[in-house]
DNA sequence: CAGCATCCGAAACGATACTG
DNA sequence: CAGTATCGTTTCGGATGCTG
């Protein structure tokens, strides 16, 4: 989606990072990796629905936007993890407010304990 | 995009909020009318590319969601005019860190003062 | 002025089969 | 296991022309 594709002209941030988190699935596994680094087959589980194109696509443009780092192990049962980047943490952060407002306008109400504003729960 | 098309099931708020944001314009409207409330034309006028069928369908999805306002003067050249509602106002407030983020990390790094982060400039 | 209707093309997404 | 390749479907957005 994004990879710097444009020709360099955004209005706004905002537009920037939509094109970044653009994807269907991008803001889930953005989420599933928060908690904690993920193999390909983890993330297949953890965002359901997603097929192994798409979220293989989706992985590489998140990588190529400095989001994800991609760790390749050489083994025999070949392994990799996906981990989310500094720079990933901190679009997660950004994220929290947008996640706090949809689900306290969007989904039902703020059952949950308002605690900090960290909760960024499932 | 949004209006309730979804049988009903989001995994987090973030992903209902993007939902209602999800067109390609929305945020840039969501933003000219941030600073005033504005007519159809001006719309047009003030998110440059957007053709009169996506911009007035994105317009009708926005006012399903109640993030903008459509009041219609029955004058004889008509005249229609769309704002924020305080639920517009307050996704845009939620968008900010959002768009501090993406002018941060994925335009210029901050040139501008750091002032607040209130900052959502053009 | 503020739109609606219609047709079209591009892109994103999805399903399935196959490979290092 | 972790993809790649190919094909089909859907959805979104763009271009024009017409109307109250």
């Amino acid at each position: 989606m994004a990879t710097v594709p444009r020709p360099g002209a955004y209005a706004c941030g905002i537009e920037a990072a939509m094109d970044v988190i653009g994807g269907k699935w991008k803001v889930l596994i953005l989420w599933a990796l928060e908690k904690q680094p993920c193999r390909f087959g983890e993330l297949r589980r953890l965002v359901p629905g997603v097929t192994e194109k798409v979220l293989t696509s989706h992985l590489r443009e998140l990588e190529g936007d400095g989001i994800v780092h991609r760790e390749v192990y050489a083994e025999v049962p070949p392994r990799v993890e996906y981990s989310l980047t500094p720079l990933g943490t901190s679009l997660n952060a950004a994220l929290g407010p947008l996640g706090d407002w949809g689900r306290e306008h969007l989904l039902g109400g703020g059952e949950q304990a308002p605690v900090e504003s960290t909760g960024r729960a499932s």
